[in-house]
DNA sequence: ACAATATGTGAACGACTGTACACATTGATG
DNA sequence: CATCAATGTGTACAGTCGTTCACATATTGT
């Protein structure tokens, strides 16, 4: 790296990442997506394409890894914020509800991609989703906030949390991005299910799962 | 109707949407599909498509309709069987696990949809989300089992059921349809997953979403 | 029996697709 | 400066796409 380069590296690969996720927030099916389309939105050759992706699936992957980063980041400022334990629910949607409305595209292309045509970047979302799972559940340990649950009850309670909020995005999906009235709405609506099964968790042990008779 | 013709009308129109749901069965997504594909598949010249349907949305709207009938076949197999509650839980993710396993295309086709390019066919499948929640939350009163819960939270405490146990349904769609294992795994953990939101929904009056000061 | 209608077939079109190849340009390295 | 690898461009080709049209056949209504 002795200086830097006029075209930086993964300008066109970028665009081209970015094209897709375009392409996605217009409404239009990642599977549904050609090459030539998405190179034709990015403003780039069709065979350039190659000199970054092998097909549209190893594209698909990328932006998983990039959706990644996204979900990090929202973890992050959801840990910084939520201090009090009392509002935790509320503020941690209405935070997830903020990245999603600042990364509409990266979110849909997360709701298309758990029932994808790609196996592997199903795999991969839904990986993305047990490690979120697997830290919401360090975050409540380390708060104190789940002290009565068995690690296994735990891990229970995160993963239907996640999956709960995951299936939020579609929810969002169907409502105009400036419907602010419509998405209050989804986020009180999410909130009160994150309290029910909160309400759940805490009740959990007087009937555990093991013996039901 | 005076006398059966050889040829049954909708003969074509059946073979279409089943090679539409063989397609998405193989792993193919609904919004990837071409037309010349799917009559390529039913073994029907492609001009013989727009006999039947206007476009890909079109088959797509009615195959929703088809999913429909499955769903209330599913409900009312349930309510046959699910006669003690003690059990209810288990019995009816039995029962919707194995309507997966016989219909996997069409619940793959359901799973796709949420989240698919056409916004009819998305909110064709919402609308079959909502009425199957809320048949659900009528057996409930009937059987007595939400004596404490108002409406509202009744149709709260059921949406989020039928949300898991949709979600589920991308579980289903990554194991192979004969890893009795696995799905015996996906089963189990939904179990739990609905037991953990009818006991927040069982102690749902005792911490009110109204206040929480 | 006859007309009308619904349904299936075949050929044809222009547009678009994925991909390969040869070539130009760039930045880094010797 | 010479060279190399990485990246972008233009052309080309064979295959597929959606859709139209004219025509054959079968079923229905009178």
């Amino acid at each position: 790296m002795t200086q830097r380069q006029r075209r930086k590296p993964g300008e066109t690969r970028d665009k081209l990442m970015e094209a897709a996720l375009t392409l996605v927030g217009k409404g239009r099916h990642f599977a549904s997506l050609g090459i030539r389309e998405v190179t034709r939105q990015a403003g780039v050759v069709p065979t350039s394409f190659y000199r970054h992706f092998r097909n549209m699936d190893d594209l698909g992957l990328q932006l998983v890894d990039q959706l990644g980063l996204v979900l990090r980041r929202m973890m992050r400022e959801a840990r910084g914020n939520v201090l009090q334990a009392d509002k935790l629910i509320e503020e941690s949607v209405t935070i997830f509800i903020s990245h999603v409305e600042a990364n509409r595209s990266f979110f849909f292309f997360m709701a298309q991609g758990l029932a994808g045509e790609s196996r592997a970047v199903q795999d991969a979302i839904r990986s993305e989703m047990r490690f979120f799972a697997s830290e919401l559940a360090n975050d409540l340990r380390r708060m104190r906030l789940a002290e009565h649950l068995s690690d296994g009850d735990l891990e229970l309670t995160c993963d239907l949390v996640v999956r709960t909020v995951a299936f939020t995005l579609t929810d969002l999906l169907n409502v105009a991005p400036d419907d602010d009235y419509q998405i209050d709405q989804i986020r009180q609506r999410t909130a009160r299910f994150l309290q029910l099964i909160f309400v759940g968790a805490a009740h959990w042990n007087s009937r555990t799962q093991a013996g039901n008779s």
